[in-house]
RNA sequence: CGGGGUGUGGCGCAGUCUGGUAGCGCGCUUGCUUUGGGAGCAAGAUGUCGGAGGUUCAAAUCCUCUCACCCCGACCA
C-alpha cells in the first residue's frame, strides 16, 4: 500500500475526551473516529488491525475444532423471554420494536439465539459435541461507556458455545479453550495472564478471565510469582494471618473528637493502621449486620455477599438505631448486632475500634474477654504480600484489562429454554454447555495500552496494520530514491511483506512522526545520501537508533525479523 | 440512573461574570521558498456561537426549557 492511495488521517492535537493513552493514540492516529458515546468507526487503519486480530483468532478456533457460523444481530424478543434474561438482563440489553410493535433485542451475546439452533437441530448424542462461534458486532448500552473502543457500547466479539452430552466432555472443551486462548494471546504477542475468575451464581467447575498486563487495566490480578496462582482480586482467598495472641492491655475508652477514618484514629494514637478496625454496617434484608475489616484492609462485597447474602449499606438512620451512635464510632464492643469479622481481624489482639459513643473509640479490646468471639469470614481484598491460597508464596497484585473469559454455563441456558437431546437410552437430556468469549475490538485497545511510548503507538507485528513501511527522503525531487523505494516496495511485497510505501510529499520530519505514531514495526529509510553508498537505514520501532544495511540485505532482514 | 462539567469553523481553545454583532493556535486551499524528526513567508476559505423559546433598541453573553457530549460513582469482551 501507498500512503498516497490510503487513508492516513493523524492529528497533532488530540480531541479533549479522550482519557487514555489508547484512546488518545487510536483518535491520533487515525485508527478511529467517533460517532456517537461509546460508537465508533473503524477508519481504513483501524480496521486493518482489527481484521488481523480476527485472522489469527479464527484460525486458532478453527484449528480446535470449532465451527465459525453468524447469527442475528437483531434478535426476537421471544427467545430472550424464555431464557429469562429479557428481565435479568436489565437496561443494557438494548430493546426496540419493529414496525409490526414486535419486540427486538440487538444482542449483547448470543447464548439465546445459538440454544435456539441448537435444540432444532442437535437432536442426537450422535451430533454432540459440537462448537460454534462466530465473530460479530455486539452491542450493551453500558451505563457509562468509556476510554474509547476499550469500553465502548458497540463492539467487535468473538463468541463461542458447545454443546456437550456430558460434564466431563463439557471439561474437556474447557481445557481445550483455555489451551487455544493461551495460543491466541502468545500469538497476538500480548503480555497477558489467565486468571481464575468468579462464576457467580451458575457455579461449576469453571470460569477464567483472560487479562491483558497493563497499569491503565481495571482489574486487579493477584498472582503468585512463586507458582502458577492467578485469580481477579474479587476472588482471591486472603487466608488467616495465623494465630491470635493473648490479651496483653486492658480495654480503656479513649476520645479521639472528629477521628472518624481509622487513618486519623490511628495517627491520634500512635499506632499502627493495622492495629486498627473498622466496623462496615449493612444490611441484608431488615438484618443490621456490622462486617470487621482491619483499618489497613478493604472490604470485598462479593466475598461478603456469598457470607451473608444479597446487602446495601446501611443509612445513617439505620446506624443510629441499630447502635445508637453515628457512623465513624462504631464498633462490636456491646452491640447486639450480628457481627462477621474478616479472618484478618479474628487474629488480632488488643486492636482499636469505634466505641459506639460519638468521639470515642475504644484501644486494647480482645475477642472472648471485651466482645463476644465473631463469626470469621474472608471478607476482603487481598493485598500484595498476603499468603498465596495454594501455599506456595505470597501474592503480587498487577492490573489488567480483560479481553477473553470461558465458562461452563452447565444447563443454565439448555434448561430454561427446553433445548435437549435424545442420549443412547433414549432419554432426552438438557445440553451441557460452554460459552466462550474473546472481546476483539477491546484486544485492539489493550494492545495499544500495553505497548507505546511518548512517539505513539508500538503494534505487536502480528496485528500491526503494515508490518514495515518505506520512508524516502526527498522522493519527489530525486528519481534515483523514487526509484529505488518503488523497487524495494515491489520487492517487499513480493515476499510477502505488508509493506507501506510513504509516498507522500511531505518533509521527512512529518513522516517519521506519522510512521511512529501509527506504530508499524519496522522502518526502512531510503535517501540518495544511503543510495550512493548503496545502503538504506533500518529501524525498528523500540530501537534507538537506525543501522545502515545495504540495500540488497534489506528485503532478507525484514523477513528474518518477521519470521523471528 | 445519581453527582459534577462542557457545548464557539475539521481539532484544541479564548470571549460569557460586566450584552454592542466573533477571535487565537493547529489543520485546510493557493503561490513562492524550504526538504533527515511534525518548516517559513504571503494571500485565502470555513461559524445560523448545540437547539427552541423569552428579556432587550441590541444576546455567544441574561432567563427558561431542551438536546448532545465528557468526567466521578454499585463488573463487563
Amino acid at each position: 500500500m501507498k500512503t498516497s492511495k490510503f487513508f492516513v488521517a493523524t492529528q497533532k492535537e488530540v480531541p479533549a475526551e479522550a482519557e487514555i493513552a489508547s484512546h488518545r493514540l487510536m483518535l491520533r492516529a487515525s485508527l478511529i473516529r467517533r460517532l456517537s458515546a461509546g460508537v465508533y468507526t473503524w477508519l481504513p487503519l483501524g480496521l486493518r488491525v482489527v481484521r488481523k486480530v480476527e485472522a489469527i483468532i479464527r484460525e486458532e478456533m478453527n484449528r480446535a475444532g470449532a465451527l465459525e457460523l453468524s447469527m442475528p444481530v437483531v434478535q426476537p424478543a421471544e427467545l430472550w423471554q424464555q431464557s429469562g434474561r429479557w428481565q435479568a438482563y436489565g437496561p443494557e440489553l438494548l430493546r426496540f420494536k419493529d414496525r409490526h410493535e414486535r419486540d427486538f433485542v440487538i444482542q449483547p451475546t448470543s447464548e439465546e439465539a445459538v440454544t435456539e439452533l441448537a435444540r432444532g437441530e442437535l437432536k442426537s448424542y450422535r451430533r454432540l459435541p459440537v462448537h460454534f462461534y462466530q465473530i460479530q458486532t455486539k452491542f450493551r448500552d453500558e451505563r457509562r461507556p468509556r476510554f474509547g473502543i476499550m469500553r465502548g457500547r458497540e463492539f467487535v466479539m468473538k463468541d463461542g458455545y458447545s454443546f456437550h452430552a456430558d460434564h466431563a466432555d463439557l471439561e474437556r472443551e474447557y481445557r481445550n479453550m483455555h489451551d487455544t486462548y493461551t495460543r491466541i494471546f502468545t500469538r497476538l504477542a500480548l503480555r497477558f495472564r489467565a486468571v481464575a475468575a468468579d462464576t457467580g451464581a451458575i457455579g461449576g467447575t469453571g470460569s477464567h478471565e483472560f487479562h491483558v498486563l497493563a497499569d491503565s487495566g481495571e482489574d486487579a490480578i493477584a498472582f503468585c510469582p512463586q507458582s502458577d496462582y492467578a485469580a481477579n482480586v474479587e476472588l482471591a482467598e486472603a487466608l488467616s494471618p495465623g494465630e491470635r495472641k493473648g490479651a496483653q492491655e486492658t480495654m480503656q475508652k479513649v476520645p479521639t473528637p472528629g477521628k472518624t477514618k481509622c487513618e486519623d484514629v490511628a495517627a491520634l494514637l500512635k499506632l499502627p493502621l493495622e492495629r486498627t478496625v473498622k466496623a462496615v454496617a449493612v444490611m441484608h434484608d431488615a438484618d443490621f449486620v456490622l462486617l470487621l475489616i482491619r483499618g489497613d484492609h478493604e472490604l470485598n462485597e462479593i466475598k461478603a455477599q456469598k457470607t451473608i447474602g444479597v446487602f446495601r449499606f446501611a443509612s445513617d438512620g439505620e446506624i443510629q438505631q441499630a447502635l445508637g451512635c453515628k457512623a465513624g464510632y462504631i464498633g462490636p464492643v456491646g452491640a447486639r448486632v450480628k457481627v462477621v469479622a474478616d479472618r484478618a481481624v479474628a487474629a488480632m489482639h488488643d486492636f482499636v475500634c469505634g466505641a459506639n459513643e460519638e468521639g470515642y473509640h475504644l484501644r486494647g479490646v480482645n475477642f472472648g474477654r471485651d466482645v463476644a468471639e465473631p463469626q470469621v469470614a474472608d471478607l476482603r481484598n487481598v493485598v500484595p504480600g498476603d499468603a498465596s491460597p495454594d501455599g506456595k508464596g505470597r501474592l503480587d497484585i498487577v492490573r489488567g484489562i480483560e479481553v477473553g473469559h470461558i465458562f461452563q454455563l452447565r444447563t443454565k441456558y439448555s434448561e430454561a429454554m427446553g433445548a435437549t437431546f435424545l442420549d443412547e437410552k433414549g432419554a432426552a437430556r438438557p445440553f451441557e454447555m460452554g460459552c466462550y468469549g474473546i472481546g476483539v475490538t477491546r484486544i485492539v485497545a489493550a494492545a495499544i495500552e500495553q505497548n507505546h511510548d511518548p512517539r505513539g503507538i508500538i503494534f505487536p507485528a502480528p496485528i500491526a496494520p503494515f508490518t514495515a513501511c518505506i520512508v524516502p527522503i526527498g522522493m519527489q525531487k530525486s528519481e534515483a530514491v523514487r526509484a529505488a523505494a518503488q523497487r524495494l516496495y515491489d520487492e517487499l511485497l513480493a515476499k510477502g511483506i505488508d509493506v507501506l510505501l510513504d509516498d507522500r510529499d511531505e518533509r521527512p520530519g512529518v513522516l517519521f512522526a506519522d510512521m511512529d505514531l501509527i506504530g508499524i514495526p519496522h522502518r526502512v529509510v531510503l535517501s540518495e545520501r544511503g543510495l550512493a553508498a548503496g545502503t538504506a537505514e533500518y529501524k525498528g520501532r523500540r530501537d534507538e537508533k537506525a543501522t545502515d544495511v545495504p540495500l540488497a540485505a534489506v528485503a532478507g532482514l525484514l523477513a528474518e525479523k518477521l519470521a523471528g
